[in-house]
DNA sequence: AGCTTTATTGAGAAGGATACACAATAACTC
DNA sequence: GAGTTATTGTGTATCCTTCTCAATAAAGCT
């Protein structure tokens, strides 16, 4: 969870004999300049580069997601719409939490600092090496709340 | 988050226009009896219910899972393997979060009887109705740590 | 109990997100 | 700068999940 530049990627890609190319370079940029609170499907990036003259290919923009949610640059986010969505994962003060509507997917973000915490202590007390750590509230908002639409 | 039974899935079932079949009921008793900690996926209830001589058609399986989960009655758990699992979703001291190696799946349950809290109050601050909140901790395994197997 | 309404089921097909295969390319190492 | 090999792009394949629709069967009412 340490903010990371071109340079920093690239050693720690090279440390594990891999390579920094344009193309990761270019989407770890584009989520390092996401407002925050943004978080984007592998369709969504797709179509950002592409609007920016990036023609980055799908299967490369699947790879490079897992790749670097494997490294802890990117945080997997499952926010109830039948898709993943990614941002970049930020330690405290800027790391959050979702509670998101199950009906309508409307997601608000909330901040914890125990939860990152806690989830600290139990990966390290397990001898596991942390990437991310989300709190996820599954719930129905006030809205489809009073809506009669099934389930 | 109570207990169900036959009697009261029907009655909040009816309640909203729904009806109690005995494929619901079927599939509810068979989370109940599930050891604790055990949690399926559509495929492993499918199996589970043809070993046991229910024929349940795949359809009414998801249909049933996710209708259950948006009752509050499941939690729909995405522990990185490509499918959702489902357990039953009870409350303190039985709930429970997951720890989970994304390179190997290996999944550790905790609790943590402060996250509920922090979940409950955060969707009631905000007016929502509270179905589930589980906090999901991706990290690396030990063994994942020390093999050399790419990503 | 029997009747009516309509939610639910089952079977198959369709959809959509993601992963795969492999030749061409290009980043890293020496 | 040359060799090695990780990575990319294109198209294809795969898997999980949802949809369609006729047949069935719960729930409510008399």
């Amino acid at each position: 969870m340490t903010a990371y530049t071109a340079t920093s990627l690239k050693a720690e890609l090279n440390e594990r004999g891999w390579r920094l190319t344009p193309q990761r370079e270019t989407i770890l940029t584009i989520f390092q300049n996401l407002p925050k609170g943004n978080h984007l499907s592998a369709e969504d990036l797709y179509n950002l580069l592409s609007e920016e003259g990036h023609h980055i290919s799908l299967s490369t923009i699947y790879r490079t997601l897992k790749l670097m949610a494997r490294m802890g640059i990117l945080r997997e986010l499952e926010l109830a719409e039948g898709h993943k969505h990614y941002e970049i994962n930020q330690p405290a003060p800027y790391h959050h939490h979702h509670l998101i509507c199950v009906r309508c997917n409307k997601t608000i973000e909330f901040k914890n600092d125990g939860i990152l915490k806690t989830g600290s202590r139990t990966a390290q007390k397990e001898g596991y090496h942390l990437l991310d750590c989300q709190l996820i509230i599954h719930a129905i908002c006030p809205t489809c709340q009073r809506s009669l639409l099934p389930i």
